[in-house]
DNA sequence: TGTCATCCATACACCAGCGTATGGAAGCGA
DNA sequence: TCGCTTCCATACGCTGGTGTATGGATGACA
């Protein structure tokens, strides 16, 4: 076997920075393969099309994204609140995991449904997680429910609102939502 | 003057159309040409070039989206728990006011510098508006903040959100979280 | 009725990107 | 050293889009 210049795990990790930087119209094969200072002619031999890639971007980020991030909480112990309070920072800097990559897929799934269905499991497995960790602290269901919406809410807000807060940095905000959550 | 058979306005509409449908990349003028009907000849007398159109959605955007909404929750009068509770409805269903074409400006302005500067304009007056509402029962600046924070993420939450609720419809979920913000 | 502003059709040059075909090059194992 | 696998370069045809040029068509108004 020859060494392998440019493997597939190379091509993967590109599209998912494209992904993340301009969305799944900003993956364009002979655009990666100049990045990756080849031509596409390595890029056929692996994939055959360019719709192969964007399958393989998706389960990259599916696998990575969810079971990563819970697991390395889990490991670390301490109660629910303790958990929730470590959340944020349990999301380790990856391709995969950059929150870039969960923006440009959300749009994503918007106009494919098969995006759409994969998007729903990550998004109800990170729901059931939240609503696991606040039913432990919270009266009702109902209070836990709204809790895990509020915080999921929040998370994407953070990075999608782009209102000036007045004076208060938005990671402050953040906080006051997150402290209030905690109660 | 002769009729416009196929004037600005027209373009502009479509144009925020499948901006909505398809974000910013999907705004190609011969589709567009095609969904009205005639050929992209009179496209180019109106706008020069693509990008032309898109700072005109922009603006139609910037004009519709807030403003209106707003003063049609002030105009209708009670107090500030009532007006939040109608600024869901105020949102009339136009092209312009599309939750759509609101998520796909958001994706659009991560990658282009003067598109985020609108957004940032249009996001702080809708922060501004909120905290004001909410400023009139919360006893502290840091309750308020929180809480509006809290509801526009919520908004914006439960249309990118795919999570599956177990029996909850997303419509339930929204309304639990939006009773505790009026409390 | 003629003129002018407004809008449209058509044809064209051009470019970016997709996918294909083909001929290597480079290293590993026998 | 030979052959095989793995990867890369190059050239090509094709599609779909941008923007330009030009010659109408159509209707309001004088």
């Amino acid at each position: 076997m020859a060494q392998a210049r440019t493997p597939r795990g190379k091509w993967i990790e590109e599209g998912l920075r494209a992904l993340a930087a301009g969305g799944p119209d900003a993956v364009r094969v002979e655009p990666l393969a100049q990045s990756l200072g080849v031509s596409k002619g390595g890029f056929y031999w692996h994939f055959g099309d360019r719709e192969t890639l964007l399958g393989e971007l998706l389960d990259a980020w599916e696998r990575d994204v969810t079971e990563q991030v819970i697991e390395r909480v889990e490991s670390e112990g301490g109660d629910a609140r303790e958990r929730l309070r470590r959340l944020p920072e349990a999301i380790v800097p990856k391709v995969t995991t950059d929150i870039r990559t969960d923006l440009a897929i959300r749009e994503w799934a918007r106009r494919d449904e098969r995006v759409a269905e994969r998007l729903r499991r990550v998004d109800t497995r990170r729901m059931d997680y939240l609503r696991s960790l606040f039913a432990a602290f919270c009266a009702d269901d109902d209070e836990a429910e709204a809790r895990a919406m509020t915080a999921f809410s929040v998370w994407l807000g953070g990075h999608l609102i782009a209102a000036d807060h007045h004076g208060r940095a938005p990671e402050e905000v953040r906080e006051l939502v997150w402290q209030r959550l905690l109660r």
